[in-house]
DNA sequence: TTGGGTGTTGAGTA
DNA sequence: ATACTCAACACCCA
């Protein structure tokens, strides 16, 4: 589900709603979730009687401040944080929960499973993986133009696939690639090294621009996002193309098509984006 | 009812 | 190196 702008809005809700608070006891219901340590009671022994310190994000990662050591958290398609007081039943998919001495828990519901935490002594969380593969946050100031041409130009890979590239850019999925190229007026098989040094700062900034609007907006809820309030996002009624199949383009009016690429729905207007 | 699709990402294969 | 398929998993919809 989330992409930048989702994971920074629960950054936000639920930095105030975590820090101070000191872990109690850890339950772990879905082990698989745990990635590190790989010993699921040597995580447990870890966070306990730890204070959450504050919150950061990286790309679509979430990082836990601990007193010494920091949870690395990616919510893959439909995870969620969200607080409780302890009598509180738990629901269907809660996989995870961070039991506070105050009779709060914070809990991780994700309905496909397929979310990961690693655990790091503090400065260990940015040299190993996953957080060492990423390339710079989309919204950093590290991420130029300059530096997203010398990747894109020595490369034969379509430019929606490089811009789903992790290693590349960090923080862009499948529903902010479709807008960004839209607004870039680039069509998504366009290949790296086919494209200008024009189009390329037009997506720079297109990705600066549009995350940032939705950032402001509480990010983009199509069926499950909400942030750790449970309030769902306002940017999918700022969506240009993806999922508008056939209504037509803001621009031009021709009607949006879907193609699939790498696997993915790609919603792209053949008129405005050129290949 | 069933198969295809879903906001992610790693592994395997040709 | 690249592009595709599958797998992880549950749910929704035509």
């Amino acid at each position: 589900m989330p992409e930048l702008p989702e994971v920074e809005t629960i950054k936000n809700t639920l930095k105030l709603l975590v820090k101070g608070k000191q872990i109690k006891d850890v339950s772990i219901y879905w082990p698989n979730i745990i990635k590190k340590p790989t010993d699921t009671e040597k995580f447990k022994y870890i966070l306990t009687g730890q204070v959450f310190r504050d919150i950061d994000r990286k790309g679509k990662f979430l990082l836990f401040y601990l007193d010494d050591d920091v949870l690395v958290s990616h919510l893959r398609m439909e995870g969620k944080y969200s607080i409780h007081q302890s009598e509180e039943p738990a629901k269907k998919h809660t996989h995870v929960i961070f039991t506070f001495t105050d009779g709060t828990e914070l809990r991780y519901n994700d309905v496909r499973k397929f979310g990961t935490m690693h655990l790091f002594p503090k400065g260990y969380e940015h040299t190993e993986q996953p957080l060492s593969k990423l390339g710079p946050d989309a919204l950093a100031n590290t991420f130029t133009s300059t530096l997203l041409y010398e990747k894109l130009t020595k490369t034969t890979r379509f430019i929606k696939t490089c811009l789903l590239d992790q290693t590349i850019v960090a923080g862009l999925g499948n529903i902010y690639v479709d807008e960004v190229l839209f607004k870039a007026s680039v069509h998504p098989l366009k290949r790296g090294n086919e494209l200008t040094n024009k189009e390329i700062q037009a997506i720079q900034e297109a990705t600066v621009l549009i995350l940032k609007n939705a950032v402001q907006k509480g990010g983009t809820t199509i069926r499950s996002y909400t942030n750790s309030h449970g309030e769902m996002g306002m940017f999918q009624q700022h969506l240009s193309v993806y999922g508008k199949e056939d209504e037509p383009c803001i621009t031009c009016g021709n009607p949006i098509v879907k193609i699939k690429i790498s696997g993915r729905g790609s919603h792209v207007c053949t008129t405005c984006q050129k290949k």
